[in-house]
DNA sequence: TATTTAGTTCGGTATTTACCGAACTAATGA
DNA sequence: TCATTAGTTCGGTAAATACCGAACTAAATA
């Protein structure tokens, strides 16, 4: 039957974007599957017990994951009038979040970056400097220059999709 | 004196490096302050005795550690003649190496989205679609597009980093 | 007021990861 | 040939992480 395919399909791409986001989003497996399940569900959003049953999890460990991508701006949940459940779904903002934390992700990089220039440049003030070492922190140099339009093209491509809203 | 304060210096600026990259680059915590301390070392390699004393761990733990990061492209090594040690350096592509695995993640995000594209389209096949998840469709094709961008720019950043060589 | 529902919190366990020491190899040197 | 140097490999341990179950809370319902 169709629908059966949709479901196993469904199971296979939880596991495949759950190692891709475990390794590359540094999220547990859970919280990975967790949000690999709910980026593949539609319409509705999903409840506590339709994530514990698909992902065969424990109560506590769904409780504890859902609050830990809710922390990360990753997910969210909606109520129904005159139903107690919560229902889950991904963040709206979650790309525009998960660019944020790139973006903040290369300022840091950038920062490092510059102290080790400060570094550096310590380390030869007294000394006279040979052509080696000068190539190396011209390199240093220009590898912030290049940091620099990283973070630029991904505000910029935040400013994209925040337009396309 | 002088130099005390830039080893103290660089004893610091190797935890911070240390802590980043970590979790950044999912690196383990040894490998990670090896990589900084290469990073600051400059002039002359590092030999594997002054790593063991520089950063207190054991010679199986450098040693492993020293494998992991060469598998990665991030150092390498020199001998001298006449000498039986090994003298270590961060590989001189180390950051164009990086740069290829940063597009390969990319490249891997897009290759998802689009499985997930798929599997969206094949849910609505046979169902008349309503307004909100034709958006989100489109939202998810807009993504891939945003990715193809950061591809593409990080592509173009790796080239100028190539001719700077 | 007692009961059910929906989820949280907390203490413990199992798995994974990081690191270590001791025994080993391969090459050089006495 | 035996000793030393430079590093590797392997088995084990300690620490961190992920997950679980049981007891709990807070709100709704009977």
């Amino acid at each position: 039957m169709q629908k059966d395919d949709l479901i196993e399909e469904k199971k296979l791409l939880v596991e495949e974007m759950g190692v891709y986001f475990e390794t590359c989003d540094t999220l547990s497996p859970l919280s990975s599957r967790i949000f690999a399940y709910l980026a593949l569900s539609l319409d509705e959003g999903v409840s506590f017990e339709e994530l514990q049953e698909a992902l065969e999890a424990s109560k506590s460990s769904i409780s504890t994951n859902l609050q830990l991508l809710q922390s990360m701006r990753r997910i969210g949940y909606f109520t129904k009038p005159g139903d107690r459940k919560r229902y889950f779904k991904i963040d709206d903002e979650q790309i525009i979040n998960r660019l944020d934390d790139k973006i903040e992700t290369w300022k840091h990089e950038k920062k490092i970056h510059q102290k080790v220039l400060c570094y550096k440049k310590r380390i030869f003030q007294d000394v006279e400097i040979d052509s080696e070492n000068l190539l190396r922190i011209q390199y240093n140099e220009h590898y912030i220059t290049f940091v620099d339009s990283m973070i630029q093209n991904l505000e910029k491509l935040k400013e994209n999709l925040i337009q396309l809203k």
